[in-house]
RNA sequence: CGGGGCGUAGCUCAGCCUGGUAGAGCGCACGGUUCGGGUCCGUGAGGCCGGAGGUUCGAAUCCUCUCGCCCCGACCA
C-alpha cells in the first residue's frame, strides 16, 4: 500500500479525553476515530489490525470446532422477556421501539437468540454437541464508557455458544474453548493470565477470564505462583487468617465517641487496634436490607455478598436507610439493637474476635468489650471479605499478590439457565426430553488490540506485535527527488508486494523528520529506509521498531532478510 | 444517577472575571527555502463563540434553560 494513496493521518497534538496510551496511541496514529461518546469508527489502517487478530481467531476457533455464522443486532423484546433478561439487565439494555411501537433492544450479547435457533432447529442428542460463534457488533450502555476501545459502548467481540447433552461434554468443550484462547493470547504475543471469575448478570458455575496484564487494567486479580491460584478479586477465596489472640470476656459498655464515625478514628479515640474495631455496613437488596459485620481494616466483596443473597441488585444503603435501620446516622452502626427485619450477616473474618468494638447504633456512641454469643449473634456468618494482596492463598501456597489486567476473555459454564428459559431441549438416548446444557465464550477483539497496545509502546508510538501489526513492514523513501531513491524504493515495493509481505510504502513528499516520526508512532515492526547516501553504496537500512537496531543491508539481500525477521519468534 | 469541569477555526487552546471590530499554535492552500528525526520565511482561506431564551444601546463574555463531551464515584460479558 502507498501511504500517498491511503487512508492514514497521524496527529501531533492529542484530543485532551485520551487518559491511557491504548487510547492516545490509537487516536494519535490513525486507528480509531471517535464518533459519540464510547463509539468508535475504524480507519481502514486501524481495521487492517482488528482484521489481523480476527483472522487468529477464526482459526483457533475453527480448529476447536466453532463454526461461524451471524446473529442480528437488533433483538426483540419477546426473547429478552423469555428469559427474563428485559427486567434483569437493567440500563446497559439499549431498548427502541420500531415503527409499529414493538419493542426491540441492541444485542449486548445473544444468550437468547442462539438459544432460540438452536431449539427449534436441533432437537436429538445425535445432533450435539455443537459449538456456534460469530465475531459481531455488540452494544452496551455502559454508565461511563472511557479508555477508547478498552471501554466502549459499541464494540467488536467474538462470542461462541455451546450446547451440549451432559456436563462432561460440556467441560470437554470449556477445556478446549480455554486452550484455544490461550493459543489465540499466545500467537499475539501477549502476557496474559487465566483466572476464576465470577459469572456475574451472565449466570452459570465455572468461569475463567483472561486478563491481559496491564497497570491501566480496570481489574484487579490476585494471584499466587507458588500453587497456582488465580483470581479475579471479585471471586477470589482467601485462606485462612491469622487469628487474633483471645481474650477473657469484659464488660460490655458503651462510650461517647463524638464525631468519630470512621473506624480508624474510633480506634485512635479509643486507643485500640483497628483489628478490634469492627463495622456494620447496610446495603439496600431486593431481598431487604441488610446488615454486613465486617473486619475493621477490610472491605466487603459486594459480589459475593450479591451470589450468598441470590440479589439482583445489592446496593450501599443512603443516609436515610441506614438512619431508619440503626436509628443512628452513618458511622454508628453495629449488630446490636439493629431495626426489625434487618438481616444481620457477619463476615467469617470477625468471628475469632473477643471483647471488639462496634457501633452502637446511636448517635456519637460505640460499644466496647462486646463478644459474640453473649451480646449478639448474626443471622448468618459468611465470607464476604474482599481478597488483598498479603492475603494467604485459599490453596495454601503462602501469600497473594495483586495485579492489574485488562479482561479480554470470559468463559463461562452456563448450565441450563437460557436452554430451560428458551425451550432448548433435546431427546435423549433413553427418549426423554431435557434441557441443552450450555457454554458460553467471549472475546473482545478491539480490546484485545488496545490491550496489545496497552502492553507494547514507548514514548514514540506504539510497537506492534507482528501478528497484530496493520502491516508487517514500513518501507520508506527518503529523497523522493533524488531519481535513483525513488527507483530503488519502488523496485523494493513491487518486491515485496510480489512476496506478498503486508507492506506499506512511505512515498509521501515529507521531510525526513515527519516520516520517522510516523514511522515510530505506527510503530511497524519492521523498517526498512532507502535514502540517498547508503544507496550510493548499494545499500539500504533495516531496523526493529521494538529494539531499533539498526543494519545496513545490500538491496539486493533485503527480501531474504526481511522474510528471515518476520520467520523469527517476534 | 450524585459531585466537579469543559463546549470559541479541522486539532490543541487563549479571550469570559471587569460586555464594545473574534485570537494563537498546529493543520490546510499558494510561493520560496530546506532535505536522515515533526525545516524556516512570506501570503491566504477558514468561526451564526454548542443551541434556545433573557438582561443590555450593545453579549463569546452576565442570567436562565437545554443539548453534548470529559473527570471522580456508584456500575460492568
Amino acid at each position: 500500500m502507498r501511504w500517498s494513496h491511503y487512508y492514514l493521518y497521524t496527529t501531533r497534538e492529542v484530543p485532551a479525553d485520551a487518559e491511557v496510551p491504548s487510547h492516545r496511541l490509537m487516536l494519535r496514529a490513525g486507528l480509531i476515530r471517535k464518533t459519540a461518546a464510547g463509539i468508535y469508527t475504524y480507519t481502514p489502517f486501524g481495521w487492517r489490525s482488528l482484521a489481523k487478530l480476527k483472522a487468529i481467531v477464526r482459526r483457533e476457533i475453527d480448529r476447536a470446532g466453532g463454526l461461524e455464522m451471524s446473529m442480528p443486532m437488533v433483538q426483540p423484546a419477546e426473547l429478552w422477556k423469555k428469559s427474563g433478561r428485559w427486567q434483569r439487565y437493567g440500563k446497559e439494555l439499549a431498548r427502541l421501539e420500531d415503527r409499529h411501537g414493538r419493542e426491540f433492544c441492541l444485542g449486548p450479547t445473544h444468550e437468547e437468540v442462539i438459544t432460540t435457533m438452536v431449539g427449534r432447529d436441533l432437537s436429538s442428542f445425535r445432533q450435539l454437541p455443537i459449538n456456534l460463534y460469530q465475531i459481531q457488533t455488540k452494544f452496551r450502555d455502559e454508565i461511563r464508557p472511557r479508555f477508547g476501545l478498552m471501554r466502549g459502548r459499541e464494540f467488536l467481540m467474538k462470542d461462541a455458544y455451546s450446547f451440549h447433552t451432559t456436563a462432561e461434554c460440556l467441560d470437554t468443550t470449556y477445556q478446549a474453548m480455554a486452550a484455544a484462547y490461550r493459543k489465540i493470547f499466545e500467537a499475539c504475543h501477549l502476557d496474559y493470565t487465566m483466572v476464576e471469575a465470577d459469572t456475574g448478570a451472565i449466570g452459570g458455575s465455572d468461569s475463567h477470564e483472561f486478563m491481559v496484564l496491564a497497570q491501566t487494567g480496570e481489574s484487579e486479580v490476585v494471584h499466587n505462583a507458588t500453587d497456582g491460584y488465580a483470581a479475579n478479586v471479585e471471586k477470589a477465596e482467601i485462606g485462612a487468617l491469622r487469628a487474633p489472640a483471645q481474650e477473657e470476656a469484659v464488660d460490655r459498655r458503651e462510650v461517647a465517641t463524638p464525631g468519630a464515625s470512621t473506624v480508624k478514628e474510633v480506634a485512635e479515640l479509643l486507643g485500640v487496634d483497628v483489628l478490634k474495631v469492627v463495622k456494620t455496613l447496610l446495603y439496600q437488596t431486593d431481598q431487604g436490607v441488610v446488615a454486613v459485620v465486617m473486619r475493621g481494616d477490610r472491605e466487603v466483596n459486594e459480589v459475593k455478598l450479591q451470589n450468598l443473597l441470590d440479589a439482583e441488585f445489592v446496593a450501599m444503603a443512603n443516609e436515610a436507610a441506614v438512619r431508619e435501620a440503626t436509628g443512628a446516622p452513618v458511622g454508628f452502626a453495629g449488630p446490636i439493637g439493629l431495626a426489625e427485619g434487618v438481616r444481620l450477616i457477619a463476615d467469617e473474618s470477625v468471628r475469632p474476635l473477643t471483647n471488639f468494638v462496634c457501633g452502637a447504633n446511636k448517635d456519637d456512641a460505640h460499644f466496647t468489650g462486646v463478644n459474640w454469643g453473649r451480646d449478639a449473634e448474626p443471622d448468618q456468618w459468611a465470607d464476604l471479605l474482599l481478597a488483598a494482596a498479603g492475603d494467604p492463598s485459599p490453596l495454601g501456597g503462602g501469600e497473594l499478590v495483586s495485579s492489574r489486567g485488562i479482561e479480554v476473555g470470559h468463559i463461562f459454564k452456563l448450565g441450563t439457565k437460557y436452554s430451560e428459559a428458551m425451550g432448548c431441549d433435546f431427546h435423549s438416548e433413553g427418549g426423554g426430553k431435557e434441557p441443552m446444557i450450555m457454554g458460553c465464550y467471549g472475546l473482545g477483539i478491539g480490546r484485545t488490540v488496545a490491550a496489545a497496545i496497552e502492553q507494547n509502546h514507548d514514548e514514540d508510538g506504539i510497537i506492534w506485535p507482528i501478528p497484530l501489526a496493520p502491516f508487517q513492514l514500513l518501507l520508506l523513501s527518503l529523497n523522493a527527488k533524488d531519481e535513483a531513491v525513488t527507483a530503488a524504493a519502488e523496485a523494493l515495493y513491487g518486491q515485496f508486494q510480489e512476496a506478498g509481505i503486508d507492506v506499506l510504502f512511505d512515498d509521501r513528499k515529507e521531510r525526513p523528520g515527519v516520516k520517522f516520526k510516523d514511522a515510530d508512532l505506527i510503530g511497524i515492526p519492521i523498517r526498512v529506509v532507502v535514502g540517498a547516501k547508503s544507496l550510493a553504496e548499494g545499500q539500504v537500512e533495516m531496523s526493529l521498531r521494538r529494539t531499533r537496531e539498526r543494519e545496513m543491508v545490500a538491496k539486493e539481500g533485503v527480501l531474504a532478510r526481511v522474510r528471515e525477521l518476520l520467520a523469527a519468534p517476534a
